[in-house]
RNA sequence: GGGCGAUUGGCUCAGUGGUAGAGCGCUUCCUUCACACGGAAGAGGCCACAGGUUCGAUCCCUGUAUCGCCCA
């Protein structure tokens, strides 16, 4: 880089350049061996099956400003990256491939199907990886994890065996989410609720003792009544009281189903007040169903089609069944409801509006779906868990999340860890073939492609034995053949180990040593539940302490219309795209400066736009400051320095103490707006400016001392920089006087107190304040900008007079003109328009001919303007409990402003009078 | 239905118990030798609404409305 080179900063290969250079230095790669205190982040690994979407950039720019920041301060900085298996997407991404090959993974096996996963991974599952180098991610890529490497699957293995052996693992037939297309179940939180339009049936079942009597039902979904084993009602309900205990015939089949009273069921406001209890396709109707030892009946099968078998033995009527068995349940509604309509029972159907619970991987409708699984009694590992957060162990930030977090921790369900895929760890069980025979069910039914498909069903009941290996021998009965359970753990089962498998547990490795507990988790609100909440429990019992100290939890990325992103939507911001055309630097930028807390961020173009204009005055300051570089430089002590160096450092000083105080509290958009802030608006808007007269004077007596300065403040400032716009801070750097062959390593800019200056600030406020109304009054009378002048300052403080006395030089220079510093009873009192502003009186001589009406509307304006405020003030002043109340220095303060406006009033006045009678003559 | 959050200039957002701020956009002027991805000067806000606490509320409390998110 040089100044004769490109006016505009072209990011591309600066960043291309120095990335490959980071790497090939080595300069990310930790060790347990580095000086410094430990500072660890693992990423939230993001799926391999991913591609960088602007939450991951989002995500990642925030973490590599923490690693950096903490790098440069000396810490032994490890951020820990890899990827996730994804067990459902992935399988599905390779599903669709073989489909396409007219191939399925039943026709595979299940080997060559794993097979073709892996290779599939080995292929494509770098994407998101190299997209992540590309934006600049500092992460020790040498020690790269998948949580399906061997390392990683030791440790499920030892978890789930533990867990086991602690009774905390169970199998059991529950009623659990379960995706008819994906043919697994799902987890509570794996299911997205979605708000439709619906409907409300109301149905008529007749009592028994006498059908005349008709109790009324309503539901959303009329097709399970065919699984009803009960009707509910209030027990205090005086409506239906009396019909607890009796019979129903239940429509359709040839059943009848008792009346209960149930007070949890039941809102007596609700519907007609009574509910039909369906304990095999309900949840609230499966606990109802316990309470009162009501039997379940499912009627649909795995596929969500109404199942033949099922309706069979719930004693739905043969026609019935013949007119329904194999439909899916949208087909088989509307039969349903023409059957209950002509029958009479169809008392009414309304609108309503209901939630369906959706698969979150492929947004198929879930069904509730009763069979066996396994799961983890979440409750003893909660607990730990919520005491780790509320002794402040953990600390959640935005501090706010911290009740919802604690909220569905202690409402926490057991958690249902078996999928019935086969990408995944492979639930480490066996059952003894003879011993378990009467629990082993194989099925053969006809998948969608029209090839038979066979299932294993290991029923309740079966007795597993679980180890890290398979057994050789049953110890019951000597038997030798073994069915390894074929279901793989949920994927979050193996990431929620991720802080310390990570580090190699289970063996005590230096790493786990050094970085467990990790520093700082940063992640989105999204996954708060699914991976946070289990890493903290998973970490508490199988580490003995926490996995990190910190949580912070960022926005969600929206369009500038606040609707969330989504392809089909297309309303995607690609930050490969973005990076290509504003440049990595710039969008790390904006995404740390709109990270603030608690509230979503909507990301516009033009905000992008706007940073990348900011890298490109960064580039355009530092080949300005190359310029004048060459000549000597001298290291003075900062009061020995000019006053525009002074002002500088003392506000860089300002500055950095700003930004390491944001970056504690992360704060990250208040610590981007400090360093935007103070480069663009005082470094290159003033101090730059302040300077041109000594650099462009070759011989000036300060121009060592404040190109020295210059290169000084700019070298620090671009330190100061570094997290957040890693390439042009190491581009520029690179092209200054500097120490160390990077700015990777440098040290994080820290305050210094000689560098503090109250007194250049104070001169610089007045400084501003002169030049400001200078050139206002430059623009009132349509003067050209560069137009000389001859001007006028004065104070009517005389200490403050005496200060303007001191920046003589540097008015005259900004305010381009000749400058008079006298009295204003020196003044002329003719050919001037006089400026006022607390105290502060700049006059400006009038040349020509020049209409005067803007300046005379301007100071009419302002005498208003301050005759209110004055006004207003006194009034607060005139208040008897104003007085006696407020704090003195309030009072004080209070009177000084009037004091000041009547003072600029008068001013004002007279200002006024002398262009009336400039007007007038 | 429960919980949480938001409501501040045209837009996106900071912020504070005592003079309301930024970025973008807008208006006018300016190609001056770092930068037009720039410079200068401006316009623009009863800080959602209604009560309360206070000498004083955009800020604290209560309620209402609208929007959003999470959970059921």
């Amino acid at each position: 880089m040089a100044s004769q080179l490109d006016k505009t900063y072209e990011p591309k290969a600066v960043e291309d350049r120095w990335y490959q250079e980071w790497i090939r230095r080595g300069y990310f790669q930790a060790s347990p061996q580095n000086p410094g205190a430990p500072y660890c982040i693992v990423i939230p690994p993001p799926n391999v099956t991913g591609s960088l979407h602007v939450g991951h950039a989002l995500n990642n720019s925030l973490q590599d400003i923490l690693i950096r920041w903490r790098r440069m301060q000396g810490r032994n900085v490890l951020w820990m990256p890899g990827t996730d298996h994804a067990g459902i997407a992935t399988q599905n991404v390779v599903e669709k491939q073989l489909m396409q090959e007219g191939s399925s993974r039943e026709a595979l096996g299940r080997e060559a199907f794993l097979e073709r996963v892996w290779q599939w991974k080995a292929t494509s599952g770098g994407t998101i990886i190299q997209q992540l180098k590309r934006l600049g991610a500092s992460c020790d890529w040498s020690r790269e994890r998948f949580t399906m490497d061997e390392g990683l699957s030791k440790a499920v293995l030892e978890v789930f065996v533990r867990l086991y052996e602690d009774k905390l693992i169970y199998r059991g037939e529950r009623l659990i989410n379960w995706c008819p297309r994906c043919l697994t179940a799902l987890s509570d939180i794996e299911v997205e609720h979605e708000d439709i339009k619906g409907k409300l049936y109301s149905i008529e079942y007749a009592l028994v003792e006498n059908p005349e009597i008709r109790l009324t039902v309503a539901t959303t979904r009329p097709e399970t009544l065919l699984g009803d084993t009960a009707v509910a009602v209030h027990p205090e309900d005086d409506r239906f009281r009396h019909l607890i205990g009796k019979q129903l015939h239940l429509p359709l089949t040839t059943r009848t189903i008792p009346i209960v009273g149930d007070a949890i069921l039941v809102d007596r406001e609700f519907g007609t007040g009574a509910v039909k209890i369906t304990p095999a396709h309900d949840f609230n109707d499966y606990e109802a169903g316990e309470r009162h030892a009501l039997a379940r009946l499912a009627i649909l099968d795995h596929q969500a089609l109404l199942d033949p078998a099922g309706m069979q033995k719930a004693g739905v009527e043969a026609a019935v069944i013949e007119m329904l068995q194999g439909l899916p349940v949208t087909k088989a509604r509307p039969k349903v409801e023409a059957l209950l309509r002509e029958r009479g029972i169809l008392a009414k159907v309304d609108d309503h509006k209901m939630a369906v619970g959706k698969c979150y991987r492929c947004k198929t409708a879930v069904e509730p779906y009763l069979s066996p699984q396994w799961f983890v009694d979440i409750k003893p590992l909660a607990e730990p868990a919520i005491k780790a957060v509320e002794d402040g162990r953990i600390r959640i930030i935005p501090e706010s999340w911290t009740n919802n977090y604690l909220g569905w921790m202690r409402d926490i369900k057991d958690w249902c860890i078996s999928r019935q895929i086969w990408w995944g760890h492979q639930i480490p069980a066996w059952y003894c073939l003879a011993c378990n025979s009467k629990h082993i069910v194989t099925t053969t039914h006809t998948s969608p492609s029209g090839s038979p498909v066979t299932r294993t069903t290991i029923l309740q009941g079966a007795k597993p034995i679980v180890g890290k290996s398979a057994p050789t021998t049953c110890s019951t009965c000597k038997g030798q053949e073994f069915l390894r359970d074929p279901d793989v753990l949920d994927t979050w089962f193996s990431s929620g180990l991720w802080p310390f498998s990570t580090l190699g547990w289970p063996e005590q490795t230096p790493d786990l040593k050094a970085y467990y507990p990790t520093a700082t988790l940063v992640t989105g609100l999204d996954i708060l539940f699914f991976w946070v909440a289990r890493m903290i429990m998973l970490g508490l019992k199988f580490m003995g302490d926490v996995p990190f100290r910190d949580v912070y939890i960022h926005a969600l990325v929206r369009d500038a219309e606040g609707q969330k992103m989504s392809k089909s939507k297309g309303n995607v911001i690609d930050p490969l795209h973005v990076m290509e055309q504003f440049g990595t630097d710039a969008l790390r930028f904006t995404l740390a400066s709109m990270a603030s807390p608690g509230r979503d961020i909507k990301l516009a173009e033009e905000r992008i736009e706007g940073y990348r204009n900011f890298a490109n005055k960064i580039w355009n300051a530092a080949r300005f400051a190359h310029m004048y570089l060459d000549g000597a430089q001298e290291a003075r002590p900062p009061k020995d320095r000019s006053f525009p160096d002074r002002w500088i450092l003392s506000r860089l000083n300002d500055t950095i103490r700003v930004v390491d105080q944001e970056l504690e509290a992360y704060r990250f958009d208040r610590a981007a707006s400090a360093l935007y802030q103070f480069f663009w608006h005082e470094y290159c808007d003033w101090y730059l400016e302040l300077i041109k007269p000594v650099l462009q004077d070759p011989t000036h007596p300060e121009g060592p001392s404040t190109r020295h300065t210059l290169s000084e403040t700019l070298e620090v400032w671009l330190r100061l920089l570094h997290p957040f716009m890693p390439f042009l801070s190491e581009e520029i750097w690179q092209t200054l006087p500097h120490q160390g062959e990077t700015i990777v390593l440098q040290a994080y800019p820290t305050p210094r107190d000689e560098w503090h200056d109250g007194a250049a600030a104070d001169a610089f406020r007045l400084l501003e304040r002169s030049i400001g109304l200078l050139r206002t009054a430059r623009v009132l009378l349509n003067y050209q900008p560069g137009k000389p002048i001859n001007f006028f300052v004065t104070h009517d403080d005389q200490k403050t007079a005496s200060t303007l006395q001191a920046l003589k030089t540097d008015l005259a220079h900004l305010g381009k003109g000749s400058l008079t510093l006298t009295p204003i009873t020196e003044w002329p009192t003719t050919q001037i328009l006089r400026l006022v502003t607390e105290g502060l009186t700049v006059g400006i001589s009038v040349e020509g001919d020049v209409d005067l009406k803007k300046a005379l509307d301007r100071l009419l304006k302002q005498i208003a303007e301050a005759e209110k405020e004055a006004q207003r003030i006194e009034g607060k002043l005139k208040s008897a409990d104003f007085v006696s109340k407020a704090p003195p220095e309030v009072i004080t303060e209070h009177q000084e402003r009037v004091r000041s406006l009547t003072r600029d009033r008068a001013m004002l006045v007279s200002s006024e009078q002398q262009l009336r009678a400039m007007l007038g003559a």
